[in-house]
RNA sequence: GGCGUCGUACCCAAGUGGCUAAGGGGGAGGUCUGCAAAACCUUUAUGCAGCGGUUCGAAUCCGCUCGACGCCUCCA
């Protein structure tokens, strides 16, 4: 079996080959280039934004977990219109302004189990390959410039809207534009790099004083860090038009080549129906879910469990659904690890055997991790009852342990926030003991006593037939 | 208006031409237990928005209808 992504470009199903090669073996292949669209830190980021950071995250570990290198790129955008008047509104200076959200994001990412990827390049430390980028588009004669701003002309170049598939006469008639750039030769085109204003941050170009234009990082950072065509390229959906478009025009105009082979878009998490978004207000930080009492593992898992090209609609029910789902997991854990009554026989080699084989053909068919977990939950069905037959030896116990290492590391969930016993485990025990013994002498007026006083401190007990172990209540 | 996506059980959600339509939550039964609880197991859609068509065969392809959402404007 072999990865197959869904390309934005080609609409199309399509084999995951990097470097656009074939090779035998999956170590045969260069480490895969992938840049992945960030965040504008201007301020907290909110859960649907995560919701493609995850996924970006999940791709990331299942490529590892296929035996791909991987030398992936997310940008944080630190210079835009809304960086620049929150610095000003707060009276700080742009870059501590940034610094402050980057390092908010930063946390949120850690919180939520992301992993860090090769490089974080920043939109003020790429200006240079930026103005490389002005300076081979000029030299082909596709910038021009007005009122201090650098413009690309997209009826010059010709070959735009591939990505999306806009038709460009339909951009023409149907945009409505912004007041400020009504000086362009066309609608359609857009700005490389802004005029500087006053009270505005700006840095030196051959073609004057400025500061960059939204689309112009991407393309500066990818060419400086990769240096030409890259594997992969992800964002949410609402990126497909006019961003990525015009990263692409920009890019191919400057340096003749294809800018990335596959283009990955993931869709919008909604909220009561409609898409979760800053300006319209409904949206939750991950910061807000977490003061109601809910894990960001639960939430890690909610936004892995629909497919990522599929929309989302974001509930608490939801959250809570995910929580007991997660219970589940840990359930089978506290049961695994306290099987007493082994068996000689491994019997559970091919119950991990199928587990893996059908996850990996499951996520193998457009990264399709809903269905992974599906088939995740299907294995623990499996060794639950095997548990209960007392078929497993300690060998298997071993064997089960790696194989939910293994998917961990695709889906970071299963041992994500195992935290700190909070409790005197000395005086749980004594306790237990004591019950037991008072069932032993038929007691039972005490042994109840002992378990209400557990369940006030909030210890539930579990009589099975190897013994008495307690969990924290949830 | 242009372009596009989606509509699967009470809720969430896989499956996109061919065994009995995954999985999770919830419900119902059962196992265990002194009784419980917890946990575990089993079970829960003759049907996949509706109608028509193609096919030996469709949730899956095509057409129409209804409904929802997204992009076209800062946006993950």
């Amino acid at each position: 079996m072999t990865l197959k992504i869904y390309n934005t470009m080609t609409r199309t199903l399509e084999e995951f080959i990097p470097g656009g090669v074939k090779r035998d073996k999956i170590e045969d292949y260069a480490p895969v280039s992938i840049y992945s669209c960030g965040p504008t830190v201007y301020s907290y980021a909110h859960i649907g934004n995560f919701r493609t950071f995850v996924f970006n995250d999940f791709f990331r570990r299942y490529l590892e977990f296929r035996g791909y290198k991987l030398n992936q790129s997310m940008n944080i955008t630190d210079v835009d219109d809304k960086t620049i008047a929150g610095a000003n509104r707060d009276g700080v200076t742009l870059g501590e302004y940034t610094g402050k959200y980057t390092g908010i994001f930063f946390e949120d990412l850690k919180s939520l189990n992301i992993e860090e990827v090769e490089h974080y390049p920043r939109a003020t430390e790429s200006i240079d390959s930026m103005i490389d980028i002005l300076e081979k588009i000029n030299s082909k004669g596709l910038l021009y410039e007005k009122e201090g701003s650098l413009y690309f002309s997209i009826s010059k170049y010709g070959d735009y809207g591939r990505l999306s598939r806009v038709d460009a006469r339909e951009i023409k008639s149907g945009a409505r534009y912004d007041a400020d750039e009504y000086e362009k030769d066309d609608v359609r085109d857009f700005a490389l790099w802004k005029a500087s204003k006053k009270d505005e941050p700006s840095w030196e170009t051959p073609f004057g004083s400025g500061r960059p234009g939204w689309h112009i990082e991407c393309s500066a950072m990818i060419r400086k860090i990769y240096n030409s065509t890259i594997d992969v390229h992800t964002g949410g959906v609402d990126l497909i038009f006019p961003h990525h478009e015009n990263e692409i025009a920009q890019s191919e105009a400057a340096y003749g080549e294809k800018f990335s082979r596959y283009w990955i878009h993931v869709e919008h998490l909604l909220v009561n129906g409609s898409k979760m978004s800053k300006s319209a207000g409904n949206f939750y930080t991950l910061r807000d879910l977490i003061e109601k009492g809910f894990s960001a593992r639960s939430i890690r898992f909610l936004l892995l469990t629909a497919h990522y090209r599929k929309q989302l609609n974001f509930t608490l029910d939801g959250l809570k659904q995910a929580e007991q789902a997660l219970e589940r997991i840990d359930n089978f854990i506290v049961r695994l690890n306290d099987v007493k009554n082994f068996s000689c026989e491994n019997n559970a080699d091919s119950v991990i055997e199928n587990f893996m084989e059908s996850f990996t053909d499951t996520v193998d068919a457009d990264l399709n991790i809903s269905g992974g977990i599906g088939v995740f939950f299907d294995f623990i069905t499996k060794l639950n009852s095997l548990i209960d037959e007392n078929r497993l030896s300690l060998n298997d116990i071993d064997s089960i342990n790696s194989t939910l290492e293994l998917a961990d590391s695709v889906f970071g969930f299963i041992y994500m926030d195992k935290q700190e016993l909070q409790v005197d485990e000395e005086m749980i025990n004594a306790l237990v003991q004591e019950r037991n013994d008072a069932k032993a002498s038929k007691n039972f007026a005490r042994a109840d006593e002992i378990r209400d006083t557990l369940i006030d401190m909030g210890i539930v007990l579990e009589d099975t037939k190897d013994g008495t172990r307690w969990k924290i209540k949830k």
